[in-house]
DNA sequence: TAGATTGTTAATCGATTAACAATC
DNA sequence: TAGATTGTTAATCGATTAACAATC
């Protein structure tokens, strides 16, 4: 679709703009222009026409960007026109938090299988996907469509399964566990590192209280 | 400490490192140098080397970093020499497995209550922290030293709540609402937004698919 | 037409990388 | 001492912001 690379910094930002489109349309806004969004959003009026013109032009000289329109073409660019079955591994809290978050089914992505090593889960269903021991994730893989797999496993499991995943031929990987998985290149990984995730916060809470005893 | 702003994409790898250094540490490494520390992060050493001495010089010319020094001082960057008294505000799936973590605590992140609306909860306990009435909320905070709220409520209360927390006197706020908190400035909010983070996979297994179909 | 706001080019800013003198 | 590797300065690169002509 475009020509040139898009930077990993607007693509970072791209769902955040769907976020507030989606705000905007459940508030029957019709048209907002860069200037009235970035005022909401709190980034520069320029970033989010430079951004967008990253992908084509969604918008109107004189007019601004008409919401719902802008709001379907994000979705198309982010693949939220299509639909993804998942597959869930780990059936810990998080896996299971995960099974039960409704809205990604609302977004398209449709969990279709659950898997762990723990025999006492074996057959229980979550939201109506059953919970698979992990022994039968070759050939349900093999029998379904599956683009993606969350992997709320153990650090130390997470890297074999990941390459089994990968060789199977899954392409992405949401990936809980707190380790860098390393995979063929085209097998995309988007990490979520809740612990990293916690040390940032305490590293500005810590940076907060240090300048309030400084002054 | 340290005299110039560190900027955010420093902060960002600041974990990152320590998880690193870590393993290292578990692997008896005594020491490393930024190239070879680079090569395992697939990061540029020069950038290591820039990181690190925004908080000064941890290494020694001609041999390096002291593993366990290094480790050491990272954590003390990301304040995770000290503890801190942590309330998760909501107990469905996502508080209940973040209070099922036991790796926060390992870190210095100790659990004193979990909040929540339903009243089926009240009572129970989860790893011996008790589930509270939100009504509650404020008692507990006035009589508890309570540093990091996580919120994992829905978006439409998390705003309010927020609010409400930031009143008590809470300044870290770990939110995983989907949702933008608008919060006084000397309030650090974390987020953690993970329906954008399954955007970007999306996003990005679109991509490689469309990328593979054109060659 | 006049006003508004985009798309896009040019200028600025900041972050990353390269280079190397300092030094262990 | 010679070799290795840091800490730090300088060069490069890329991302953000500003400006404005195009145009609705």
């Amino acid at each position: 679709m475009q020509d040139k690379e898009i930077s990993l910094a607007v693509i970072q930002r791209l769902p955040r703009y769907y976020r507030y489109l989606g705000e905007l349309l459940e508030n029957d806004v019709v048209r907002i222009s860069s200037k009235e969004l970035s005022e909401r959003m709190k980034v520069t009026a320029s970033q989010i026409r430079q951004d967008l013109n990253n992908f084509g032009g969604f918008g109107q000289q004189g007019y601004g960007y008409n919401v719902e329109y802008l709001y379907t073409e994000i979705g198309k660019i982010l693949g939220l026109d299509k639909c993804y079955n998942v597959i869930i591994i780990g059936a810990g809290n998080l896996g299971q938090a995960l099974a039960n978050y409704t809205d990604f089914e609302r977004r398209g992505f449709i969990i279709k299988g659950i898997f762990d090593v723990n025999p006492r889960l074996e057959g229980i269903s979550i939201r109506g996907t059953e919970i698979h021991m992990i022994d039968e994730l070759e050939e349900f893989v093999k029998n379904n469509t599956i683009h993606i797999a969350a992997l709320t496993i153990p650090k130390l499991k997470a890297p074999a399964i990941a390459k089994e995943l990968a060789k199977l031929g899954i392409k992405a990987i949401w990936n809980f566990a707190p380790i860098d998985l390393n995979l063929p290149k085209d097998v995309m990984v988007e990490n979520v590192h809740l612990a990293e995730s916690l040390m940032r916060l305490s590293y500005n809470l810590k940076a907060l209280e240090e300048s309030n005893t400084e002054e």
